[in-house]
Order: structure tokens, then sequence, then C-alpha cells
DNA sequence: TTACTTTATTCGGATATGCGGATATATGCA
DNA sequence: TGCATATATCCGCATATCCGAATAAAGTAA
């Protein structure tokens, strides 16, 4: 079931649960990517990533396990999104990984490979 | 030298690290302890967690090195308090850390038996 | 059904993490 | 010096975490 916290108080484990989620480089560019408000497919995730599809679709379900991204199949595809319910502090939180994007360098890489990946796809300048 | 990261990219490493500093329950608790803005020494924060003095010692001990909070020798005493000089999402974080203060049983407990056990020393009401 | 695409899960192994008793260090004081 | 207090570190051990190739599962279309 891939634990992610075996075990302990009750609303502690949820809150280090959630920070746990964001400690994995990983993960925390999933999440960084996710903050555009769309959904995006795996395998997009996957190509901007640039690892394993095994690696990215285990962090997302961490990530989906933990709450802090919803799932949805469209087809074949399953589109990842962030989960729009999260707790006030929850919130706050992800307001300080957007901020953080703002001068990571490997994150911002991250949104402009994204970008390009979905112009090559759909079609861009809307 | 006690890892928490081995080695990764760079800023990454340094923000996934920033989380995962927050993501282990004992560690959360002395974060949100320290959020009083005061300087405490290690055997308050021991009597408040009610943690064998090297279980806290070593989390304390982590979280400087991850530059979270700063020490500060007064005697005998080791007293720690939060770093004031962090970056901006990383004190945006430490705010989500306040707003979860305010709902989590056990963060309010602890802060309870903190000012407790300042009370039973220096005498309280000022 | 078969073939293909996308995603999820399994598996073994390397590494990291947390624990807490025991011990080492540091400081203060007589 | 010797003793007491406070803190840091060491140590072995249990558990958690991560990786990624391989495989399974789910959907689509012929």
């Amino acid at each position: 079931m891939d634990t992610l916290f075996p075990g302990k108080d009750k609303m502690m484990e949820q809150a280090s649960g959630f920070f746990k989620l964001l400690s994995e480089p990983v993960r925390l560019r999933l999440v960084a990517l996710l903050m555009d408000g769309e959904s995006h497919c795996v395998c997009d995730l996957v190509s901007v990533l640039g690892l394993p599809q095994s690696t990215v679709s285990r962090h997302l379900s961490l990530l989906r396990n933990g709450g802090l991204v919803l799932a949805e199949r469209q087809g074949t595809w399953m589109h990842y999104r962030l989960n729009p319910d999260l707790s006030d502090w929850q919130r706050q939180t992800l307001e300080a990984v957007r901020q953080l994007k703002a001068t990571d360098d490997q994150l911002r890489r991250d949104d402009a490979a994204l970008n390009q990946a979905l112009c090559s796809k759909g079609g861009c300048t809307g």
C-alpha cells in the first residue's frame, strides 16, 4: 500500500505526512508542475521530469494517497491535478511552494518544459 | 554527520530538505514550540515533549544543521530559537505551521505545557 | 480476439531514518 | 581537583524510503 507513515498519533501524522510528501525532490517537482491549475497526464509529467514512468507513477500515487492531488481517468490517460479542497495551512504551504518556484532554477526549467510539451501537442498561442 | 540529505541537485535539495525537516513529528513539534519567538533550553523542550533527551537533542541538531533554528550557549544551557533570517518561502511555510497550531491538539497541548513549564520556573504573570 | 498505448504495481536491493541507552563533552561551582 | 547538571554524540538495530527494470492491468481500436 506504499505506506509513507505507518502509524502515529493522528492529526500530527497528517501534518508531518503532508510535509513528507513535499520533502522528496521528485514529488516537489510534480506538485510545482501541477500548480498551474490544470490537469496533466502521466506521460507529459514523465517527459518533463525525464524519469522512468514507474518512478513518476509511484510518486503520483503517494501524492494521491495523501490527498494532495486528485486523479481522473480520461480514456487511456490518467489526469492528475492538485486537490482544490485542502485545509488552510496546506494551501498556505502550497503558496510558499509557488513562491519557491519563482527562484528555483529546476522548477522553472520544469515549468518551461511542460509548456513546451503542451505546445507541441495542442497548439499554443490560444 | 547526521545526513538528512546526502547529495542531490542544489536548491531543490535545500527546498525538499526544508520540508523533510518538518516532516518528522518530533521536529514539527519542536518548530511549533519555538514559534513563540523565544529561546528555549533543551531541558524545557525535553520536559514538554516527554521524550528522551538524546532524541530531542538529535532532532534539534538536525534543525540547526538545516538552518531552521539557531543555538546559543548560555552557561550550562543551550538555547534554541527559530532562525529569523529565512527566505520568503520558508517564512511563509512557517506561517502555515502557525496556522496548523491553531487547530492541532497535540501542538496546542505542547504550547500549554511549555507555558506551564516556564511558569513554574520563572514566575508567570509578569 | 489480438495488438497497441498508457498507467499501476511488484520485486529485490541499496540507502536513509529514527530510536534510545550508554557514553562523551562542556560548563559551573565548591 | 571532584562532583553535579546540561547537552551532544555514539552505537546497534529496526524500519522506512527510494529506485527502476520487469510485469501486470486497464483502456482503445481493429
